[in-house]
DNA sequence: ATTTTTCTTGCACGCGGGTGCAAAAGCGCC
DNA sequence: GGCGCTTTTGCACCCGCGTGCAAGAAAAAT
């Protein structure tokens, strides 16, 4: 195992005293566009080759005041979305030239923590991914803390500090609405997520209204407790466990493709139900499984590429942030519905 | 959207200030068991509640050459095991205090440079998850380099200057074998993952050997280029194909949950056999959706937490480190094989 | 009351590098 | 060669906090 001390350090100071020149200008050396002779920026770049110098960007940040450094918050990795998005966020961000603090909150309680450990660390932004937190918390937070900018991602946050990513929820589930009744189901179960303190995800009230538009009806709803795919295949079997055969839905409208493929689950391995042919199944994301040959389901895909491009742009400072929660992805038609 | 100066930032030297002491005064109070006395801190503590101060980590991180960051390296979010190791990792690290940088590496060159950026963050230590790395050319960079600590987690590096921490592929897969072998399976093929360049998971020459010392004979193998489930579903698609009815294997023995996943899927929708009527499937390192009724697979589960906790273990120092590579889990027995 | 001993406290200096300004060097020109 | 101007370079000071040491204060001993 490498010893504490395996390393030597380089610091500008060892560079400069090889190239023969003050610290000051192997740093502008360094710096794009500096006021610097061609020849002793030469000198310099040949002396930091031969070292080995490299600058500590905790010194940089510190002296900077920007860490190139981003928090990433998840609280929940049973659900793939999420997952999905830190893949996607991450490789983004370091092709952008950012590193990700990844914090893994445990609760509601601990995202404020969370928060202010990567404030700490004077991140450029944070991004919250998970579900349970509470963004009224966390902006006053905001207001006392080292935080630049909070992003809630995947959600709709109405607090006005906060950025929010995110696809328009109306317009995509009217879409998935509109195809369901297209599809003649007439007898849905909407299966919602866990429901939210204060960043929120439409999708339910969106469906209810449209169908009760159309239809007048009011589809019935349950609740699962969290994201996780087998947390969602509980409820739902314990929904149908309470019906008889002849009052089951024809189609079940989930919030997320992980509460789809846990309902699918049970309703297939519970219930002996074929999808689609005794029951129909929709989802929303589009994660990657959604499209594996064992659910195959018909979902809605988050614009995944555009919300992460999305992240730089805020980075970068951009001014218009209103329209990055209006994104829109598309209907993706599979066998599950 | 919060401007670029919303917070106003607070320092020891305001909370001296305040507290009327000076500003090493404060870091006394801050620090457990230094000499201060029992008013003075009562001052200090009092003036930094009500100003909400908060040591700012990079400061103290290039103070005390200590940053309590750890880097994880991650190249593959489509393998199940990593996503699994990611989520418990950060948990477990976050609770022994550390934070953690997560770099997604793109390839393996870039997996250097992505050490070296972890590095130029001071991190305490290093943790390869990722597959696409090659150690040597790590380890060499691991000298010059400001990293302290470079952990090569789930495999075995054996390379002197990292340390490996995972279970112990001989015993493991020997007893994969023997189940396997004590089930009445006679024809096995066995999927490998990606060969690896340096860093090396076991699990195939183990097997192979163990086979062949059983039955004399040698077991076909086959190789998937990623422990995606998809490209493994592709690999195996493949496989088949070129094969007689009659010349199918009995039993797919897969390298990882993630290969065995995708097999199953390709033999179930691709060739219409039924799991494990027709064909047997094992997998190893027991994930998540291993235990899933649409597989329930036979697998190896990894000691998860053990070797989380032994990653904390290195990080405080921990003497013997060589225990770290030779840990076991057990083999969970579902209706896959 | 004086001297020791023990606690407390303040402070210089360092971590590695960024900023703005002033001095120095280089330049063209008369 | 001397002048004024532009480019280079050096430097003081700062980012916020940690370490080790020495001076100051309080407590104990004489």
């Amino acid at each position: 195992m490498a010893s504490d001390k395996a390393y030597e350090t380089i610091t500008a100071d060892d560079v400069a005293q090889l190239a023969g020149v003050s610290r000051w200008t192997v740093h502008r050396a360094f710096k794009k566009d500096a006021s610097i002779s061609a020849k002793s920026r030469g000198k310099v770049m040949a002396a930091a080759e031969t070292l080995g110098y490299v600058p500590d960007l905790l010194a940089v940040s510190l002296a900077s005041d920007r860490s190139g450094l981003v928090a990433i918050l998840v609280d929940d990795f049973a659900n793939p979305q999420q997952t999905t998005n830190i893949a996607l966020l991450t490789k983004t961000l370091r092709r952008a030239g950012w590193h990700t603090l990844l914090v893994h909150t445990l609760d509601e309680v601990d995202a404020s923590a969370g928060l202010l450990h990567a404030s700490q660390h004077r991140v450029d932004a944070a991004i919250l991914i998970g579900g349970r937190f509470n963004d009224e918390e966390l902006a006053a937070a905001l207001g006392a803390q080292r935080l630049r900018r909070l992003i809630v991602y995947g959600r709709v946050s109405l607090n006005p500090k906060t950025v929010s990513i995110c696809c328009d929820d109306t317009d995509a589930m009217t879409e998935v609405a509109e195809y369901v009744l297209s599809r003649g189901y007439r007898k849905p179960l909407f299966v919602a997520g866990p429901p939210t303190k204060s960043a929120h995800i439409l999708r339910k009230d969106v469906f209810l209204q449209r169908w009760a538009e159309a239809t007048g009806t009011t589809p019935e709803v349950i609740v699962a407790g969290s994201y996780d795919p087998d947390h969602a295949n509980g409820v739902v079997t314990a929904h149908f466990d309470a019906l008889e055969r002849a009052a089951y839905p024809d189609v079940v409208v989930c919030e997320t493709d992980a509460i789809a493929m846990g309902a699918m689950d049970a309703l297939r391995y519970g219930f002996g139900l074929r999808v689609p042919d005794d029951i129909a199944v929709t989802g929303f994301d589009d994660v990657p499984y959604a499209g594996n040959r064992n659910y195959d389901l018909t979902t809605y895909q988050q614009p995944n590429a555009v919300l992460a491009d999305a992240v730089v742009e805020v980075l970068k400072g951009a001014a218009n942030t209103a329209q990055f929660s209006k994104l829109s992805g598309k209907l993706v038609v599979r066998s599950s519905a």
